[in-house]
DNA sequence: GTGCTGTATCGACGCTTGTCGATACAGCCG
DNA sequence: CGGCTGTATCGACAAGCGTCGATACAGCAC
């Protein structure tokens, strides 16, 4: 259907951050990152954000993210603006309706940071 | 210094789930991540997370864990326990130390969630 | 202008979370 | 056995979070 279903993915190659298996992890960058992570720790706010990001041309009207859920509009209001402050999306005002999409960057960047290495025999037991 | 520095990372082949990216979260599935991510969502918890990664031998005991913060033991033991019931980490006691280490496929698992597709134009401007 | 629709903010409420000190439990040592 | 060290649990507290209804603001239509 929408036009980036067939694109490849962002690899280890754009990893802006050493995976935090590698080496420990410092104050001041787990303290950002937690924040990001924060903003991913609400179901309402995983599933806005994969709706916004799987939605046709990569962006969302906020009309289009208050049918699907069973909370109030303030909510999803809400839930919009923390995901926006995390630097997760980003929106704009369009005459009567306001578009939101995925920064991929920020994805992208806790993705790198999850990598883990190769898994040890441990695991496939 | 430990050896797993020189392995590779994990890539999109490891991957379990789609991206988010491709299509909305289920209801159900986003209540089963979003638990892991609010494991990740405090400062604490991540840097114990990646100390224990990246400590020699991929595990690392209670007792190493305890001094590189400034919180209490009690308070420790609990962000453990949670990382733990999140399954982000497995634990086991040998004598008188237990030790923890990290469960690469949940890490993984996240991580292919957060993939992202080639970012478009926007992204670089 | 007035009215209508889409979205954000406000204030309040109950629940969850991070933290602590105190204490309990587990295993070693002598 | 008794005492000691390492770790987990308990109970309490303050702070943070998700939710709501009410309301304010923005832009279109008439």
């Amino acid at each position: 259907m929408s036009k980036q279903a067939d694109l490849p993915l962002l690899g280890p190659d754009v990893t802006c951050c050493a995976p935090m298996v590698r080496q420990p992890l410092g104050e001041v960058d787990a303290i950002e990152l937690s924040r990001m992570f924060k903003a991913l720790s609400d179901p309402i706010r995983l599933r806005l954000l994969s709706l916004i990001a799987s939605h046709e041309g990569g962006e969302a009207c906020v009309c289009d993210l208050i049918g699907p859920f069973d909370v109030s509009q303030p909510t999803i209001s809400h839930h919009l603006k923390v995901l926006r402050e995390a630097g997760l999306v980003g929106s704009e005002r369009r005459g009567t309706w306001v578009y939101y999409w995925v920064l991929p960057e920020a994805l992208a960047k806790l993705s790198a940071l999850l990598q883990t290495p190769a898994v040890p025999a441990k695991a496939s037991a």
